[in-house]
DNA sequence: ACAGGATGAGTAATCGTTTACCCGAGACGC
DNA sequence: GCGTCTCGGGTAAACGATTACTCATCCTGT
């Protein structure tokens, strides 16, 4: 592969001069320039981001970790990071931590070796190897789950309110004994919507029921969603509604409901998290809560960079409002 | 950032000595050995991967290209590509070329600036870029799309033929005006899925209908294909079946046919290509073509690793099958 | 006792860039 | 005509690892 000198070679230059042209940062004569640029063409040049980004201590990739790669949230976090980024120059490196706090200490590592310019992260957990990142001053930003240390920008949603709101919501259309399938404990999303679930219920004395007994935790897939439901169904009286805390979770719910003939709305009410593009073509329409998963991506992206440009910010933590979509499957009359 | 000389000079040994000690290739004596591994704990020493693969001349990278990063499809090779790479001790880039030609050639150019091990791509045209690749030594393996030029392995499907019984299937179930949906011209997935739906209404005489009556093109996306859908029931008579290319395509459909109260079977029998995790949730539930995208990823970053280990290996050109999972969308009694 | 091999560790070259530094030549003011 | 300033471009020193050589030391077999 050709390098810089073999360019300097054919053009008769200096390996400077080669450099200054290519990268136009210095001015050089228009006729060696063009001398070079040709050399640079014929040979099929193309400099090495190695050797590049080793002598000038910089690199234009930043890694973004999240937890699944099929969940179509994060794949719209990670679009929202991609079109920034990819405006501003930067490559993005996808890493799939699969809720798996061994796989993203390992990510971090290898962000760490490759020196990433940043890293946005959806934490698995409390995470102790995101501080090793800022320790040695790479810039973090933490998307859809905060940190618990304060050691970089973070941008949220408000999915305790969000949770609230959707079981309010429940509770107005006239469900009355509401359950909520969340995802693992210690996971600061399925805490918080769980919590918020709680507020709306304590807050409406709705139900009667002592307070766990209509809760129910899985990891946020398809079949864990699937078994808690059956153990929901399976109560006396079962709850006549459900919370559920994701959309890949509502997957594995509707094919139990569905299976038992349970029809959404009259029969049971649901509400998911995340506007799955499906949403609208079960029957009747499944009820969401909308989170702007997008935006997450681009607001995280442009904080990065801005961490980048200058690390002396003081850190700052967005939060973002998700938006509930009422649909048939929250309604009895549906 | 601690480098290895300040290692060295805190465990007072050579550089040479912590790097052998280190990667554990030469032996050591292990009173040294354990001397450098606690000053580069103290230290918090995380090698420089860019100074490293410079001089190895090698990375543990391998860039996987996709037309769509929301796409479940690509996402699923992507995780197969993603677990292979990952026990093989490589990470990741994914890069969305977003079936834009300029994109992919940008990041052909970025895979080759970054010297990363090898790249994992689904064509987005012709693409004379990838040629680039192969002529610098970089292995390349095409996957869901086949390279016109004959650089590198390849991983497809043979989707003419899943094409080919899908309507096979639609016809013997009893539709007779039978429609496609598929990608735009020169996408070579959207022209094989429709030479095979071509195959199957030839063969059988079942359609009466003039050549391209019954076909429409759009983009792989739910807007288009729902506007494709539209103008396809317009038509007298309107088709009693349609085979949908992918399923995100499959979303636009479903959501017009539900808005003109058309019953899924029973009025229109409809197949679509993936198994999208949704497919059982509407009603009656869709049939699909399942397309082994996990396992396109698996086998692709194999023969990858395999190709950047001895890259004098002939090329070998995978098929996969795809596989028809009759459901009620494709059945008059549904 | 000594040649020869094995072993462990240091010295320095190397990977391919960028860039600090220096130098020669032409321009210009006096 | 000479000092000085500007400008273009070459030389060589980084960047931070790995590794080919080299060399001292020790072991072993005859």
């Amino acid at each position: 592969m050709a390098t810089i000198s073999d360019v300097a070679e054919r053009a008769g230059v200096s390996t400077a001069t080669v450099s200054r042209a290519l990268n136009g940062k210095s001015t050089v004569d228009p006729a060696l320039a063009a001398r070079v640029q040709a050399a640079a063409a014929e040979l099929g040049y193309h400099p090495n981001g190695l050797a590049r980004n080793l002598r000038r201590q910089e690199t234009a990739v930043l890694a973004l970790i999240i937890s699944d790669v099929e969940n179509p949230f994060f794949t719209a976090i990670a679009r929202g990071v991609e079109d920034v980024a990819q405006t501003a120059g930067y490559s993005v490196v996808l890493c799939n931590s699969d809720e798996s706090a061994e796989k993203e200490r390992r990510y971090i590592d290898v962000a760490l070796q490759e020196r990433v310019a940043g890293v946005v992260l959806s934490p698995t957990g409390a995470s102790t190897s995101v501080q090793v990142l800022s320790q040695r001053g790479t810039p973090v930003v933490a998307v859809d789950r905060p940190l618990t240390t304060e050691v970089g920008d973070q941008v949220l949603v408000d999915t305790r309110l969000a949770a609230r709101q959707a079981t309010e919501h429940l509770i107005a259309a006239g469900y009355r004994r509401i359950a909520c399938l969340t995802g693992p404990a210690g996971v600061r999303t399925a805490d918080d919507r769980l919590a918020g679930y709680q507020d709306a219920v304590r807050e409406s004395g709705a139900s009667g029921a002592s307070d766990d007994e209509l809760v129910r935790r899985s990891e946020y897939r398809a079949t864990g969603a699937a078994e808690a439901t059956a153990d929901l169904l399976a109560l006396t009286p079962p709850p006549d509604a459900l919370l559920v805390a994701n959309s890949t979770m509502a997957v594995g719910v509707l094919e139990v409901l569905a299976a038992r003939g349970l029809r959404l709305g009259r029969d049971i009410g649901v509400v998911a998290f995340d506007d799955a593009p499906w949403a609208t073509l079960v029957d009747p329409p499944l009820t969401v809560v909308a989170q702007p998963a997008y935006d997450i991506g681009t607001r995280a992206a442009q904080l990065l960079l801005a961490r980048i440009g200058d690390n002396t910010r003081e850190t700052t933590s967005a939060t973002l409002a998700a938006r509930l979509i009422p649909r048939g499957s929250s309604s009895r009359t549906a």
